[in-house]
DNA sequence: ATGAAAGCGCTAACAA
DNA sequence: TTGTTAGCGCTTTCAT
């Protein structure tokens, strides 16, 4: 059995009023009665039941957080970010996967509301509008990751996408690369869509036709995904001369099939990623990319869910990085 | 505020207890309660207060996970395989990232234990028996991965990295690659000094001399880790004509650092990594690797935990899985 | 089949 | 400075 508030003040001498002031607010508490009572706490190996404190206080101190795909380095750089911004503010994270799935996104939501977390931070698959609502209604902050869900109370933190799709294609141009492929997923994220209309804009701004523009979508965004991309790309016959690429998973799973199959890289094809992962600098041919500021991303995230703002939305900007693969 | 159970008993017109048995028991309660109160549960989005919940009944109904690392895929596919298993077996996982540090490990175990959570699985970094011997007398199973703590009655699920050393080791004698180097990890942790151990020992079976064998070791085992000890070996003078890695992650960084200049994978030298991890397959030179059984290491880990037995230890065998980096 | 009520461990308001 | 106590929302036992 867990030893109790109860035990610790008996052992101690002392009322479990005065256990729970050492315990929360120790300045009240002589020092003589609080070195006792820590020295039996420390004895005993107590550890306050958190269920009990929360029930109590009515909210608890941690934050929930959703991620999409633990997998992918895009969000555990998010996570981490979030949760050291987190710790810091003396708050405590509970994670949780949605694989993607909008079923598997409600049980998490369920979840941690039944956990009574007093904030959530998540990058939404199918999140409705409603069931936000009813979170911020409860008093709960909301805050998403790279989508809004309009009128529905939330914050959220997003790369400004267009801008970044419209680096990746005015850099494409500028080394004279305007034969180009865009390499996607099916669905596409919003996200994504949002970058591939930046760069299709900025190709058409620059006065080239985007009539020309191969469309490649893979059924995930992960480098075997990636991998088959490139090979459609290499069986549909003349190569593009320059490729965008949803992130930089699949640009590295595609650079890598392009390389085994003798394309030089930049020379006959460039290739532009997004995110910036840590993989993209070590890559065999060192990814051009996008980088996006994920663990301010999170960080963001985790300042909106403590302040209980309502309805903000903070976009941050994209960055080109430049290394081999596109120069 | 939160709707309590108490508000849906109002509206529904019956007592607290009668739906708490709608929630927990259902078939006892009449058909036309029962669609009633969960109307109304339905209407009002009533979510169940875990704090009361698991405080009523002493025990919650979710398992903490301790993750070393969550930007590793080895560590992110062991914890998927566990909560899947869990979440099969009703119950739900609460995620914590220990980051390698004695410290946040330590601040982990606390979180979950405050959490009340019915059990610990854990990849651990720093742990001492002294304190997994207090969790397990709280009546809380542990099961550690991939290391054990004598006498402290937690179970483990481990993977025999002697033999997984071993394995890859006579590939690469197979292969005539005895003049070998080892690239790992200061410090290094007990698993990867296990497989080096299997690899040292099945050169000497072979009648090899291993005193040729190079170590190489970085601070970390990451991709850029993994591309440092290929500038290293590069610098060196003579190339080995066999590297075995302490894991993919390095492995992968070194293959591209060595294919960047021009050194032929595996013509030149044969690389062997460890854990198959997803972009094992789809690097530049698809990775021969040794496979460890990361689902299942999850899901074994999980049963133990859940059937809460004491010192029990599962070792799993490694596989060898051959492709072209070293074939 | 349903209701009434005790009590889990803790915090905070109040009393001493 | 310390003690006493109500009550957070729920489950469960015992009546009805």
């Amino acid at each position: 059995m867990r030893t109790s508030i109860r035990e610790v003040a008996r052992r101690a001498g002392v009322s479990v009023g005065t256990v729970s002031n050492v315990l929360n607010r120790p300045d009240l508490v002589a020092d003589a009665t609080r070195d006792r009572v820590k020295a039996v706490i420390e004895e005993l190996g107590f550890v306050r039941n958190e269920a009990a404190r929360s029930l109590r206080q009515g909210a608890g101190r941690t934050l929930g957080v959703i991620v999409e795909d633990i997998a992918n380095p895009y969000f555990t750089d998010v996570a981490r970010g979030a949760e050291a911004a987190l710790n810091a503010g003396g708050f405590d994270a509970i994670w949780c996967t949605s694989d993607g799935s909008p079923e598997k996104e409600r049980r998490c939501l369920d979840f941690l509301e039944e956990q009574g977390v007093s904030g959530i931070i998540m990058t939404p698959v199918a999140l409705d509008a409603a069931r936000v609502a009813r979170l911020r209604t409860r008093g709960l902050p909301v805050v998403l990751i790279d989508r809004r869900i309009p009128g529905a109370g939330a914050c959220s933190v997003a790369v400004d996408h267009v801008a970044g799709g419209s680096l990746a294609m005015r850099h494409l141009i500028s080394l004279g690369r305007t034969r180009v492929a865009f390499v996607s997923a099916e669905p596409e994220p919003p996200s994504v869509r949002q970058r591939r209309g930046g760069a299709l804009r900025s190709l058409a701004r620059a006065g080239y036709s985007s009539d020309s523009v191969l469309y490649v979508a893979e059924a995930e965004m992960t480098a075997n995904a990636g991998q088959l991309a490139a090979r459609r790309l290499l069986d549909h016959g003349t190569l593009p001369n320059g490729i965008f690429c949803a992130n930089d998973l699949m640009a590295i799973g595609l650079v890598n099939e392009l390389t085994r199959n003798g394309v030089k890289i930049p020379q006959d094809v460039a290739v532009v990623g997004y995110d910036d992962i840590d993989l993209a600098s070590t890559a065999v041919v060192p990814l051009t990319t996008v980088s996006q500021p994920r663990r301010e991303l999170g960080r963001i995230a985790t300042e909106l869910a403590l302040t209980d703002a309502d309805n903000r939305h903070v976009v941050l900007g994209p960055e080109l990085v430049v290394r081999e693969s596109a120069s």
